[in-house]
DNA sequence: GATCCACGGGAATACACGGATG
DNA sequence: CATCCGTGTATTCCCGTGGATC
């Protein structure tokens, strides 16, 4: 989504909804351009990456820490003040270049859930840095590393952010260190969950641990519910939802988006705490983000709604849901199922034991259910 | 012609259970 | 009684194909 179109819906939205004028203010996906909060980690991190004042590209860098302690926010609002404080690289394309009191370092931020493989993290980099645009296909990944390492002689280097490593199915901080080994000009910083010391591999030397919110989260969901509300959140609602979510930023905002939602499709006003309620309801515990729901290809997505839609009905098997499925979608049901079952090997769904049938032989079959909250789901796909 | 990737399809493997075997 | 075997499903794994693009 560009930034005209996203200037747009948010005019509608202010016109048009009573409650709720800034739905990305509540969403757990979106982060806000300045972290709320967390000065001294903040502190830390330019401290890792102190070089760059000094026009150098630093060494690598690995920030972790639980799900939900807010290591994106920190790490999207970081690369964004760097690339407009100290960068000539222009986030919008505007005026003249070549401003000479700037350094020429070049600031990336990749989300791997998107870039995927090696292919994409080159073509991501490229396509931050390069105002022509970067082919998707028809060229080899070694090509595309060629192109990047001679784009990276024309400046001083780039300083590369990758985030949500190690998950199911993203690459992980090897991966990474793999592919911008041997790589003059490009400094990276590694975002991801596993503590050092359980990884088996070369770590950089430069570490910041982002630490479960704790009092923080309070004041996260009033600011961000103020941003949001046209009526702010009240006190206690706030911290039940905080402890509610255990220093969870993202399950935290999650619920109170979907109380949000509720309140507003009532035709209320105001929350009230039955809708924080509700709203917790709707979030399911240990889930997963909805980032990694929402960053699913088309195909993925479309089956997830269709099921959504058929869990209504009660029990289906696997198989019985995939026919269904694949009976008003382009897919086979062959496909679907294997969409399914990968689905739930990546911990997007969850599979239940489900004695449907009358069957007495062969392996149990099992039904899948939504690890995430299919209510934030619902309501951010159709926004 | 080369490239990446999503689909489709199917082979291989895992599991459940009853009955046979040691 | 414990283990193995056969049969029928469920699940995982893998690879060829083709679309879109360069």
């Amino acid at each position: 989504m560009d930034l005209a179109e996203r200037i747009a819906r948010r005019r509608t939205r202010k016109t048009k909804d009573r409650l709720v004028g800034d739905w990305d203010a509540l969403n757990p996906a979106i982060h806000p351009p300045e972290p709320i909060g967390r000065e001294a980690l903040f502190e830390a991190l330019l401290d890792a990456i102190d070089p760059i004042f000094s026009d150098e590209l630093p060494g690598n860098v690995y920030v972790w820490g639980p799900p939900g302690a807010g290591k994106s926010a920190i790490v999207t609002a970081l690369m964004s003040t760097l690339r407009t404080e100290l960068s000539s690289q222009r986030p919008i394309v505007t005026a003249t270049r070549g401003d000479r009191t700037r350094s020429d370092v070049r600031f990336v931020y990749l989300d791997a859930r998107q870039a995927s493989s090696r292919f994409k993290i080159y073509r991501g980099i490229l396509d931050a840095i390069r105002p022509e645009s970067v082919p998707r296909r028809g060229v080899g990944t070694d090509d595309l590393r060629e192109q990047l390492e001679a784009e990276m002689a024309t400046c001083e280097g780039a300083l590369v952010a990758v985030d949500h490593l190690g998950e199911p199915d993203t690459v992980d901080l090897e991966d990474v260190r793999q592919f911008f080994t041997s790589f003059a000009g490009v400094s990276w910083i590694g975002v991801g969950r596993t503590p050092p010391e359980e990884l088996t591999t070369r770590i950089p030397r430069s570490k910041v641990h982002v630490p479960q919110y704790t009092y923080e989260l309070v004041d996260i969901l009033t600011v961000r519910g103020t941003r949001g509300l046209s009526r702010s959140l009240d006190h206690d609602d706030a911290t039940r939802l905080a402890e509610w979510a255990d220093g969870n930023a993202h399950d935290a905002l999650a619920a109170l988006f979907v109380a949000a939602a509720y309140t507003q499709e009532d035709g209320r006003g105001h929350i009230r705490s039955e809708d924080v309620d509700a709203g917790i309801d709707a979030v399911p515990e240990d889930g997963i983000p909805i980032g990694r729901v929402l960053a699913l290809s088309d195909n993925e997505r479309l089956v997830l709604r269709r099921l959504l839609a058929l869990s209504l009905e009660g029990d289906y098997s696997i198989d019985e849901a995939a026919s269904e499925i694949a009976s008003n979608s382009d897919l086979t049901s062959g496909t679907v199922k294997r969409l399914l079952y990968e689905l739930a090997q990546i911990d997007i769904l969850r599979r239940v034991e489900v004695s449907v049938g009358t069957q007495m032989v062969g392996r149990q079959p099992s039904k899948v259910t939504p690890n995430f909250s299919a209510a934030l789901f619902e309501r951010l796909h159709n926004s």
